[in-house]
DNA sequence: AGCCTGTCAGAAATCGATTTCAGGAGCAAG
DNA sequence: CTTGCTCCTGAAATCGATTTCTGACAGGCT
């Protein structure tokens, strides 16, 4: 492995000199010369670690995720990866499971090993990113805010996702809409929740008492189990609203096991429905623009990277509902 | 941030005393405990990017691959994280989009970050990571063979995979089955190919001529694209094996969209549905372990840092069908 | 007592870049 | 001709850990 001495041992100049070429300095045109060839003769690529060592910040930032196989945050990553690459950082992706000791110790590694930012998708709402702040890190939260410190934040707007899906319910002629969204600890799940109550409390034609909000994880099996409890209540919904794409699918998978179609139990999805394999489901989804939220994000970070200074900015994104085409035909 | 010098300076010791604390050295006990307590109060943390430019070598591996937003590499991502992380290891996902140029790039960065190892899903058949092994960097390839070096491999029984798919087929009582696989530069593709043509050829009741095998790209789009093709022909299939998960979500959704069922029209997915919101599908799906695959490739690896030397191993995992319950009534 | 061995701890070198500091050359103005 | 300035360049310090080298000291053996 060629160092920068090696170089400038090759080009007969101090490796001084080297470093100002690599990192367009002026220097003399024919220095400037000799040295881009010994570079290319010896194949020279930096070392980034004593760069980073000598600099006190990488050209990298972290990304962390509570669920690396849900799509949602795939397409994330996705988008943050994007803006940050366009500006030559790399990305490390960094899966929790969900456990915030993964999660703190995701945030330790970033801090020892210089990394110039943190976007973080907070497994609780107990996080802390204080550490990175206090060091001057860049950090941005996405999907979840991070609690007290004013850190950007890029989320959706999860009441007003949780409205459309119950309301394009009601639209659609339903009018015993239960909801299965997420734990009670996490504030997205709480806010679809609200969205979709908020609809009905408002709708005065709404029956009381008609209000069955479930509680599951985010996930398939989450969905299915609420999902089956529901169809067994002895005053039964006539549809559901699901708090995201997960709970969604395991819903959706309870009702094709017995054969109960969309249009018979209505179901509404809030999150996009990951590679559906049957685009005629006729269900009404409430698109989240999950890749938009990661540039955003990351766009947010590289502004913090350069030193933007000043309170925590927060952008909202809407959902926005699709329904489906009414005639299956006319799909193509 | 406490350097191990504010450390020494507290306990009254010198950094290097620190250090062999904290690597576990022989040290008499009470310079043991007055430097671990020091290096408590002043909540130090090692820095990583010293000690990886001393030591030549960082507690980091990636994984690179082609398609972050792919299940089938998910899955994968998750057992290799398994296996590292329970090693100390911390791993960085990259996402090269299939382009080799950015697989390059990583593969650069892995090397000048002074990574300990790379577990890399080859874009293509040029992929090339012998500057790695050249400076004696650990690499493990997985789903594909790197080409030419002899490194360690994981690859699914690619043609072991289309037999299974095509014989599902046959002996459900499809007689042309048609065959749509990915691009003709992956050889896994290919394989898939080849074992699907294999099983045709050995039946000799198959009539000849009735050979349909289509090049897609590995994605949704590509298993829609041929799948519409395979169905205006004038002597259409009445089968086809899907070359990958994402060509199985492509040509159900086509199939669904005209409302042909998994009975009319036999189909055979090679690698997981993913979310099937559809239980009841009906569709016979080779499943392949692909976890199993990220924690063997984890586990060479890990292997590989530790000094192993010799010529590249070759782990193939065999795929395992499953076919659908006859009675839809049966699935709970 | 004298010698040898082994253990522990600090001083200093090291990893490979960047950056500060200081000096020398060249040029313009006084 | 001198002063003052800019522009290049190299020597050396620096980032924060690890590791080698060296010396001090204790204990065992003859």
């Amino acid at each position: 492995m060629a160092t920068i001495y090696d170089v400038a041992a090759l080009a007969g100049v101090s490796p001084a000199t080297v470093s100002r070429v690599l990192n367009g300095r002026a220097v003399s045109p024919d220095k400037e010369r000799s040295v881009t060839e010994a570079a290319r003769t010896l194949n020279y690529t930096p070392n980034r670690v004593a760069r980073t060592l000598r600099r006190q910040l990488s050209e990298v930032v972290a990304l962390v995720i509570p669920d690396i196989e849900n799509p949602f945050f795939t397409s994330l990553a996705r988008g943050v990866a994007d803006t940050a690459q366009e500006a030559g950082y790399s990305v490390v992706l960094c899966n929790t499971d969900g456990d915030v000791d993964k999660e703190q110790h995701f945030l330790d590694i970033a801090l020892s090993e210089n990394m110039a930012g943190v976007v973080l998708a907070p497994a609780a709402s107990t996080s802390v990113a204080q550490p990175l702040l206090d060091r001057g890190r860049a950090v941005v939260a996405v999907d979840r805010p991070v609690p007290g410190a004013n850190v950007d934040s890029v989320v959706i707007d999860n009441v007003g996702a949780g409205r459309l899906a119950t309301r394009a319910l009601w639209d659609a002629g339903f009018r015993k809409i239960a909801c299965i969204t997420g734990p009670s600890e996490i504030v997205t799940a709480v806010d679809r929740g609200r969205g979709w109550a908020q609809v009905l409390d408002e709708i005065s034609a709404a029956p009381p008492g008609m209000h069955f909000l479930a509680h599951a994880d985010f996930r398939v099996g989450g969905g299915r189990a609420r999902m089956a409890e529901l169809l067994e209540l002895a005053s039964p919904p006539d549809a559901v609203v699901a708090g995201n794409n997960l709970v969604g699918v395991g819903a959706l998978q309870i009702l094709n096991e017995r054969g109960i179609s969309p249009a018979e139990f209505g179901i509404a999805v809030i999150g996009d429905l990951p590679f559906s394999a049957h685009s005629e489901d006729a269900v009404p989804v409430v698109h989240l623009p999950t890749r938009t939220m990661g540039t955003t994000a990351g766009a947010l970070l590289l502004e913090r990277i350069d030193g933007h200074q000043g309170p925590g900015r927060r952008v909202v994104i809407p959902g926005e509902l699709r329904t489906p085409v009414p005639d299956p035909a006319a799909a193509r």
